[in-house]
DNA sequence: CGAGTACTTGAAGTCCGTCAACCTTCGTGG
DNA sequence: CCACGAAGGTTGACGGACTTCAAGTACTCG
């Protein structure tokens, strides 16, 4: 069941470096690479032009690599969405994050020799490989890159550390404002709009990564167009009031912008004075 | 008053090494360091046998580094506990871990190039400086060393995953217990009892490590305690039930172990129950 | 076109946060 | 020596922000 569910038999992986430059793009240098990482690239990785980099291509649904299945290489995604999930011992996901374009994966098997997380495709998907081994003995000839997986690790554990302050104490309103603030804000540094955009996961995945319900994903996103800082419909999202969605961060965790029971049209009023002194107190 | 707050004046750190085993454990091996970080210490590591490396006394509530500050080093606990926490921009503490022996210090600083968490510690300590230069050139030198970094950091991003998991699904009671149980078997591996221990942290800390109120923290402890799971007094804990304990892990966000409304004795016997019920579903 | 999945919305209940009172411990200085 | 305050901890009452349960709609894809 493991076996199936990975796309690209091991036969295209394997075969030789021969035609380097496929159709589709198949193969990136190291300098392609490092451009994707926003790596400088220096001389050491243009000086490296030999090195070459095999693409995998996912569909919607595919696995990259599943819990539990020997560490061998590390990924780097080129294009596409997709999530990483932990499987509880109930059987219940739980969603880490949505990774993609210039996102590193699967660092988190060097420890165990085996991945402690599961990757999932949430779109068409290309994504590169790159074996840890040669990796890591680039990074011995070249410092620079060395550091910088480093660095990428690092700071994927400065965005942990966000993450964890955020569930333990925002509110469901701040916890879904932040996540489209962070969606847009990631699709700008891709050159998409961070205006308008379509998630591509569920509610349900939404609410996992944000330690919430669907229900409750849905329902705020409903408010927040009720109100008129966004406009939802289905999986497109157009953020209708950017300034106010940033200024909105890292609110308390309950505040009493509730009283949304009387009139539709007050409740609005009500909503926007409250945030309002949110923003004072914070 | 970032500076100040550190301990250990610049003087004393860059003295020059000449009597390395000075009085009171002050300067370590690299091998002393594979030891503690629990890497199997290659023939590597005793070669270099010429690198020492200076401790860091610290009395508790002293700080190591303050958030903004530039990163130069990574520290490995010696002995003693501390603790780590990031600062919001309302100035509220969050709590990120509570480093003990063995564990390292400061990595999130290396991609931004400053600490972006704050290590305080909670009784005296023993720390080792490590030079993040000189720590990268030795694992140019020797690629085990090298990878065990990568080890290192791939664990912690394993246990921030871990974390974000419990603070997305699990109760508050859930929460508690796993924390008693991760320490209980943390101070095992060090050659502590496992079953009777000291709570090194406030109920407040606690709380905010778990996503929780140190009100729930102090009621959750008392209802074990009542139930006769563990016994507490203060911040000694004793593990009445540790097979009951670590079978709990993992229990479904909000079960119906409630109808304590009742009498004490009867709402004993309810919770228990409760509590059998959801390791059948579980 | 029917089945399945995703999404929305409502109603009810509860877990846990907030507020508050009280106790203990500990260190300081009158 | 005891008064005093500060800090940590416990416990109770109350309410609200979520979750849960449930029903209904829209959509995709055989």
């Amino acid at each position: 069941m493991f076996a199936e569910s990975r796309i690209a038999p091991s036969v295209t992986i394997n075969q030789p470096v021969a035609g380097r430059q496929r159709a589709g793009q198949l193969w990136s240098s190291l300098a392609d690479v490092c451009n994707l990482l926003q790596i400088t690239p220096t001389a050491a990785a243009t000086a490296a032009s030999d090195v070459v980099f095999q693409h995998i291509q996912l569909k919607a649904g595919q696995r990259l690599f599943t819990i539990g299945q020997a560490f061998d290489v590390i990924y780097v995604v080129n294009s596409g969405f997709l999530k990483t999930v932990l499987i509880d011992d109930a059987g219940n996901e739980q969603v880490l994050s949505f990774p993609m374009k210039g996102d590193v994966l699967g660092v988190d098997g060097i420890h165990a020799h085996c991945y402690m997380s599961e990757a999932v495709a949430l779109s068409s998907c290309d994504v590169i490989v790159i074996p840890f081994k040669v990796f890591s003995s680039l990074g011995r000839k070249y410092p620079e890159l060395e550091l910088s997986l480093y660095g990428v690790m690092s700071r994927e554990l400065a965005r942990e550390h966000a993450m964890a302050s955020m569930l333990g104490s925002l509110s469901a309103e701040a916890r879904v404002e932040r996540f489209l603030v962070a969606l847009s804000e990631r699709y700008a540094a891709m050159g998409y709009s961070g205006k308008e955009f379509n998630l591509r996961m569920t509610r349900q995945e939404i609410g996992s990564y944000l330690g919430l319900t669907l229900e409750t994903v849905s329902r705020t996103l409903s408010a927040f167009d009720r109100i008129g800082y966004i406009a939802v419909e289905g999986r497109s999202i157009i953020l209708k009031d950017m300034a106010t969605l940033k200024t909105l961060r890292r609110l308390p965790p309950s505040q009493s912008r509730s009283k949304e029971v009387a009139a539709v049209k007050k409740s609005i009023n009500e909503l926007s004075f409250a945030n309002a002194e949110d923003r004072l107190t914070a």
